[in-house]
DNA sequence: ATTCTTAATCGTATATTTGCGATATAGAAT
DNA sequence: ATTCTATATCGCAAATATACGATTAAGAAT
């Protein structure tokens, strides 16, 4: 692959796939499935639940927090995280806002 | 990595994911705006309007096309695509299904 | 039949992702 | 101060994704 070309697209383009890329695996989405249930967690609990190890865990954690979709902090030694729902409320917003207007007008190809 | 941990989630979790991956490249993302505006595209018209190569254009629409995304019908020696909105709705309601009941009682972390 | 047009596929190079064990870090408990 | 507990980070291996040029395939036009 010569160069990645994403930068060529638009901000919209680029902030919807970026998104959606965080939540491309299950284990991102089992995790923000937990917190919507438990409104919170702490990192120990994902990793109970998860068949993954607690490094793999921690790193899906990272990416989910560095893309904006969760909060963490940090209480003595533990992590706490939640869902960040204004990101979820920009990405179901901006989702509709490409997809869904047309809804009604389509048909099949061609 | 030692082995491909995917299939140890749900299914649902396996499909939210599925779908989410379709659309987490920025090319993919443009490619289903311009059928949503167009109603249905032929690949060519695709080509122009993207950045990028037409095989590589023609492998992202094969990817829309193998995750549901979209349909194709080959007209000639074209062929023509259009969004599958069935699987949009379906992505719509298992992804609030998930995140969106809880969202009035959330606040912040811990 | 040959040539032209359009799109899919192949082969390949490179980048990124996924996963884990090992290690480091940092606060809590003793 | 030392030890314990919880989590993050590092380093590595293997799998996947991205991109493109070259080639193939298949219908259309001549």
């Amino acid at each position: 692959m010569a160069i990645h070309k994403k930068e060529e697209f638009s901000t919209k383009e680029q902030h919807l796939a970026a998104f959606a890329k965080a939540i491309s695996h299950p284990a991102r989405i089992a995790i923000l499935s937990v917190l919507a249930k438990r409104n919170q967690c702490i990192c120990g609990e994902i990793v109970e639940i998860l068949p993954l190890a607690q490094s793999t865990v921690s790193q899906h954690l990272k990416e989910l927090k560095n893309a904006g979709l969760i909060d963490g902090e940090t209480d003595g030694p533990r992590s706490c995280y939640c869902i960040n729902w204004k990101a979820f409320e920009k990405f179901n917003a901006d989702f509709n806002s490409l997809f869904e207007k047309l809804k009604e007008a389509n048909a099949k190809c061609c």
